[in-house]
DNA sequence: GAGGATCCATGCGTGGATCCTG
DNA sequence: CAGGATCCACGCATGGATCCTC
C-alpha cells in the first residue's frame, strides 16, 4: 500500500558516522547560527506545523545531520566515540524552557548494580549540548540552534547525580515505587514515560509481588541544565561575563 | 513522510469479526469459489506480481476479508470464539502444496509444561482451513480459494501431534537443540525461521550454558494437512467419494 | 520432494522529547 | 511552573507463509 517514491538516487538521507569528539562538534558548529528549517531542507525532511504533535522532530532532525546512529537502542547517539547528543530548548536568556529526558527506569529485576554502571551516568558521561532557541512564539521552522559544547559532569556535579539516583533506585528495589514522583531529587529525577497514562509495565511491590506500573523515565531538572549552561559560558574565551 | 491518501470516508479497511464459529464459517464459504484478486479488489488491497516477495499475502488477505484481529500476538486469529484459520495451498487434486507454519518454537526457559497447555496444542485445536488453488503455474491474482471447513484433531491426530511435540520438546529441554532437524517427527517437525540464517536467538545449551541458535519453527507436513483435507472430503454428503 | 533459507506486514517497545493543567 | 500526561519515528520481534536447492 506504500507507492511512494524513493528520494532521487545519489542524494543520502543519513550523514555517515563522525569519528572523534572533534568531528562531531565541528559539525554542530556549522549548524550553529542555522534555522531548524534550514537544516531541515538540506536533510530532505518536512518540517511539522507545529511541536505539539512531533514533539521529538528537532532531536531527530540533529541526529541526521550529525549522523548519528539513529534509533539504535541502549547505546550512546554516537556509538563509535561513545558521545550522547542532547538538544536542549532555551528562551533568549539561554534559560533552558524544559526538563531534559535521559532514559527509562529499570522497573524490572535488572535495577541492581553500582552508579557507575548505571545507564544514567553512561548517558551522561559525554554530552554534546545543542541549545535551539524554542520560544513558543517563534515557528518551528525559525528556531535557531546555538552554540554546540561538549560536556561531562563535574565532581559536584556527578555527586548531585550520583545521589539523586542512589535514592530513586533504593526505593525502587525496596517495592516503593508507588510513593515515587517528581518532586523526589534535586537534579535528577523520575516522571512518567508513556504514551497514555493507563499504559502498565509489570514491576516489584513491596512484598515482592509482581504488581503494575506507569513506565517512567530519568530527566534532569532545567535547574541543572541551566548550571551547565552557564558553566559553560565561562569557560571559552577570557573575555568571560563573569569579568565584566 | 508518508502522505498518502486515506481510502475514502465509510469503505472500512477491515471486516468486523464474527462472533459465533457458524458465522467466520459462513463468511468463508461465501469466498468459495472467488479468485484472490477479486476478494483483493473488494477489500481495496493490491495484488502482488508474485509471491517470492510476498509470501504471507494471501493468508493476510484472508484474515482481513473475514474480520480476524489481524497481526495480535499470542491469541487465536479470532480470539473471541477460539478458532484459527490457516490458508492451506493445493493443487488441483486437493494436495498440500507445502507445509503449514504453526507457530514459533520457544528456545528460553519458558519450554516446559504439558502438550495440552502448549501453543501448538492450543492453536491446532480449532482451525478453520481455507484451501487455495496455488499452482505456481496460476497467477497469483487468478488463484481459486476452494472450500473451507472447521476442524478438529481426532483422537488419533492427537495423539500423533502430541507424540511427536513431547520428542523434539524433550530434546530441547536436554539442550539437544544442535541435533533437531526437519527429519524429526511424522506429523509435526522443526524448520528454521527467521529472515536471514545468520539470525541468532539465545537459548539453552547441553550443559545448561547459554548458547546460540538459529530461531525455528512448528510445521505440519504436507502429508498430515493430506489426510485432514482427505477425511474431510469424505463429511459433507452421504454420495462420498468412498462409496463411488 | 523435503529440508533449510528466506521474504513481507504489522504490532510493540524504546528513544526522541514537549504539552498542558491544577 | 513543575509534575503528570502525551505524541511521533523507527528498530526489532512475531505472525503470515513460500522459495529453492540439493
Amino acid at each position: 500500500m506504500s507507492d511512494q517514491a524513493d528520494p532521487p538516487i545519489g542524494i543520502p538521507r543519513k550523514t555517515v558516522p563522525p569519528k572523534t569528539e572533534e568531528e562531531v562538534l565541528a559539525r554542530a558548529l556549522d549548524l550553529a547560527g542555522q534555522t531548524l528549517g534550514s537544516v531541515a531542507r538540506s536533510h530532505f525532511m518536512r518540517v511539522p506545523e507545529s511541536t505539539t504533535r512531533s514533539k521529538g522532530w528537532a532531536g531527530q532532525l540533529l541526529e541526521r545531520a550529525l549522523g548519528a546512529t539513529a534509533g539504535s537502542k541502549a547505546a550512546p547517539d554516537f556509538e563509535q566515540i561513545g558521545v550522547e547528543m542532547k538538544s536542549l530548548p532555551v528562551d533568549r536568556l539561554g534559560t533552558p524552557l524544559e526538563s531534559t529526558y535521559v532514559c527509562t527506569v529499570p522497573l524490572d529485576g535488572a535495577a541492581g548494580g553500582p552508579w557507575e554502571e548505571s545507564w544514567v551516568c553512561k548517558k551522561l558521561s559525554r554530552v554534546l549540548w545543542v541549545p535551539i532557541l524554542s520560544e513558543r512564539s517563534v515557528p518551528i521552522g525559525e528556531r535557531l540552534i546555538g552554540t554546540p559544547f561538549l560536556w561531562s559532569p563535574s565532581v559536584a556535579e556527578n555527586t548531585t547525580l550520583q545521589q539523586d539516583w542512589e535514592m530513586l533506585m533504593d526505593m525502587i528495589l525496596q517495592g516503593e515505587i508507588g510513593r515515587i514522583n517528581g518532586k523526589l531529587g534535586d537534579a535528577l529525577h523520575i516522571r512518567p514515560k508513556a504514551a497514555k497514562a493507563s499504559d502498565k509495565k509489570w514491576t516489584l511491590g513491596q512484598e515482592g509481588e509482581w504488581v503494575q506500573a506507569n513506565p517512567r523515565g530519568f530527566y534532569l531538572r532545567a535547574s541543572f541544565t541551566r548550571g551547565v549552561l552557564h558553566s559553560q559560558l565561562a569557560l571559552p574565551s577570557s573575555s568571560s561575563s563573569l569579568h565584566q
